[in-house]
DNA sequence: ATAACATTTTAAGAATCATTTAACAATTGA
DNA sequence: TCAATTGTTAAATGATTCTTAAAATGTTAT
């Protein structure tokens, strides 16, 4: 089970408009990922900003990054968003089946 | 589908540890949920900074509330964090089955 | 080497957020 | 009614975050 700090980093990671999209596109994109200067131009942002949100969401684990000639890759990690649904929902509903209201998990 | 605004508010509302810790009291408390007093006892929060936080949590619709006497009992709602995950994995792997990593999602 | 390209780093300013204190409602019981 | 309990609101302060511009790094092509 995640960190209680870790989550929060994640969580924090993605609670802003610009990172959301970033992870999203990375997300839809799958293992082989996105140039910096793709997804830049696509969500019409400056480098200086796309490098700062990028080391935001680096440093909480969303995504992970290649750098291929001069172009620097970057791709989602699902597994640090798997842990941070996981503890959202732990112990859900006090164990009770019949009142838990999320899907794929039974309390 | 949620909107982006939303998933964000929400995303900032679950990124602070004392909100964090209130959600998953609330989420294991089931739909009784728990009152504001009990949940600030139990974290060592003041009232004050208790309530700043339900507000930011209500206002981002992951809690409800309801008054029982000299009470005010809060609960979880999980539409809001089941339409999160929903967006967070929306169109996941660009629909490549083998190598989604994601727990209950077909893409 | 030199120039062009892709991205990162640094520094600065404005905006937002968390916490505390004190004062304010609303409900219950004497 | 009066006092005690429960919780909210408002104002002030300190900390964090976002954005921009400028300079710097690393990579490829001429």
């Amino acid at each position: 089970m995640m960190k209680p700090a870790q989550v929060v980093k994640a969580l924090a990671a993605l609670a802003q408009p610009t990172r959301l999209a970033i992870y999203r596109l990375l997300v839809a994109s799958g293992p082989e990922g996105l140039a910096a200067g793709q997804i830049a131009e696509k969500l019409k942002v400056s480098p200086a900003n796309m490098s700062f949100h990028f080391k935001t969401l680096s440093h909480a684990g969303l995504v992970g990054s290649r750098q291929d000639g001069r172009f620097v890759y970057y791709a989602a990690n699902f597994t640090v968003m798997n842990g941070m649904v996981d503890y959202l929902t732990e112990n859900c509903c006090g164990g009770n089946d019949a009142v838990c209201k999320i899907p794929s998990k039974k309390c």
